[in-house]
DNA sequence: TTGCGTGCAAAGGTTTTGCATGGCA
DNA sequence: TGCCATGCAAAACCTTTGCACGCAA
């Protein structure tokens, strides 16, 4: 599959924006936006092709939080084990993604795997629910 | 929201469809074709705007497997609380849907909602990983 | 020099929407 | 009759792709 051949300027671009921005998500479309803000310009198509690479070798993760929006990208540098018990929760109501980091919760992917042969790839999956604050705000009928 | 206020022919097809798929899942576009094989038409803009109301009615369940492909709908008439240990996983190999019925499983709803005030939704919640049958392959190398 | 990377524009696929018409109650 | 539902076509949206050119090694 792709590999980084070569170094390129939009590389080195789209490095130091992933470095500023790294513990977020961000999609392909706000990478643009920023450089095309400071008068950088870069093709969209050149950012999904390097993104793309990326995600290939491990150092950027890919998923989807809202249906046909666009897709998220997320970071994680060299260190792609601190990503182990990172999960993402996406509110229904109000649409906050809430990263999680939680051991507990990775004991899912223990039972997934013992229990029925399946290894969950917790950076992928996304969680769909509803918010402790939007929750609240639910109860108290104040919101919506 | 929109309401199921008048009953319509087009209505009708799309439950009797969803009476005989109940318990696997389809696509808008599998509705028209399966009516088009049967030179019954049915526009493909009144598929969506059907199912948008019964998704919000609760009778139809709303998910996406893949990235950009077609969203997924499954029926579960009014026995909503059946599928309350209903969970979806997606292969990432082989791309295959597995529909797990699972109590252990629930209780990660449990979790999130004592611990994180977030409170689930398994219906719309996609697990994504690598299935059995593809773990074995890979190992064995006989696939790919 | 070799061939990968880039940029542009066009195409791809799914879903939504505007508008005129049709049909339920 | 009044209003909702339908159908068609066009639009919207994100992403991919073809092709010619540029640039890294």
């Amino acid at each position: 599959m792709a590999k980084l051949a070569y170094k390129t300027r939009q590389q080195e671009l789209l490095l130091s924006y992933m470095s500023r921005t790294q513990g977020s998500h961000f999609t392909a479309d706000d990478v643009r936006a920023y450089f095309n803000h400071k008068n950088i310009q870069i093709s969209l198509a050149t950012i999904y092709r390097q993104l793309e690479k990326f995600v290939a070798g491990g150092s950027v993760h890919k998923y989807f939080i809202d249906e046909h929006s666009a897709a998220c990208y997320e970071y994680s540098g060299e260190t792609c084990t601190k990503l182990e018990n990172h999960f993402h929760l996406k509110c229904e109501k109000c649409g906050k993604l809430i990263h999680l980091e939680c051991g507990e919760l990775s004991e899912i992917g223990s039972h997934l795997k013992n229990e029925h042969g399946f290894s969950l790839n917790p950076l992928r999956t996304v969680f769909y629910g509803v918010c402790a604050d939007c929750a609240k705000c639910t109860e108290e009928k104040t919101c919506e």
